[in-house]
DNA sequence: CAAACTCCCTGTTAGC
DNA sequence: TGCTAACAGGGAGTTT
């Protein structure tokens, strides 16, 4: 399941081997994958035009493109990615037999094409001219645009809902999902339903820098090994995350357990991560 | 406003 | 062995 470290993984290793390229043709074989714009009109405005920009915003890939036909305004447009569940990308060159979960492949310009692999078929796809539409929503990106710890507290201090389904909530902080949600949870020795609201300074610095320490681990290591198959992203372990009936590698007192929070498995010490008392 | 549920999907796994 | 049902989960949308 891609997060932000993945996705960060993801650019850091396209990006040179897009850059300068120029995409010949577009091929969708999964309509519901292009969310935006219809297919006839992803087809005529991607030919042509060349990557100029690869980065990611929370979770969303952002190509910058640059159209080459000189005939037309030469405005970018956006081609944005949302790798969901179980989506992946590969350059590969040209002219290999299409793979199962294949969704959409770009033709480049020098024998290579780029693939977007999805097996569960929640990817979505976008071309838009104005990307802002798409990443407005988000709140600000966990790692490049990091709030202040004031500001975090006041944010924190302005809802009244779960730990948990908050830090996965993107229009409130950008980037992280279950696995590095969980384990930044335990990192601070906070209870997934703790209020948000009920948090101390200390508490919500804490937490601040467990979720930069714990992300920026993932990164250098470019990503986590979940431990489910899916993805193997090098021997970054969760301490939590997938470890139900394991001793917690803290206090190693009790077994780590599994509570659903807002639909989701989550992980957690039950002796580390004690629920805030109600403050009266 | 918050929480719960539904939907989109398919590979894996538990249960019979 | 072979089948079916449950499960996993990011995010958008709907209902309570």
């Amino acid at each position: 399941m891609p997060e932000l470290p993945e996705v960060e993984t993801i650019v850091r290793a396209l990006r040179p081997k897009l850059i300068g390229r120029t995409i010949c043709c577009a091929h969708v074989f999964w309509p519901r994958t292009l969310a935006a714009p219809q297919l006839n009109e992803f087809k005529k405005r991607i030919q042509n035009c060349k990557f100029a920009e690869v980065t990611r915003l929370g979770k969303f890939l952002v190509f910058r493109l640059q159209p080459q036909d000189k005939s037309k305004a030469s405005s970018s447009e956006f081609m944005l990615l949302h790798l969901r569940m179980s989506g992946s990308l590969s350059i590969v060159r040209s002219g290999l037999a299409r793979e199962t979960h294949d969704r959409a492949i770009l033709d480049l310009d020098n024998q290579t094409e780029l693939r977007f692999n999805d097996i569960r078929k929640f990817g979505k796809l976008y071309l838009l001219k104005d990307h802002r539409q798409i990443t407005g929503k988000l709140g600000p990106d966990a790692i490049l645009q990091t709030p202040s710890a004031e500001e975090f507290f006041l944010r924190l201090h302005a809802r009244k809902v779960g730990l948990k389904s908050l830090l996965l909530n993107q229009s409130f902080i950008a980037g992280l999902g279950n696995i590095y949600v969980d384990e930044s949870l335990w990192m601070s020795k906070l209870h997934p339903l703790s209020r948000s609201d009920h948090l101390t300074r200390a508490q919500t610095n804490l937490l601040l820098q467990c979720i930069i320490k714990v992300l920026k681990r993932a990164i250098r290591f470019s990503g986590t090994d979940a431990g489910d198959g899916v993805v193997d992203f090098g021997r970054n372990k969760p301490k939590v995350y997938g470890r139900e009936g394991l001793y917690c590698p803290r206090c190693k007192q009790r077994a780590i357990v599994r509570i659903v929070v807002g639909q989701r498995g989550t992980h957690l010490c039950p002796d580390c991560q004690k629920k805030s008392r109600k403050r009266k």
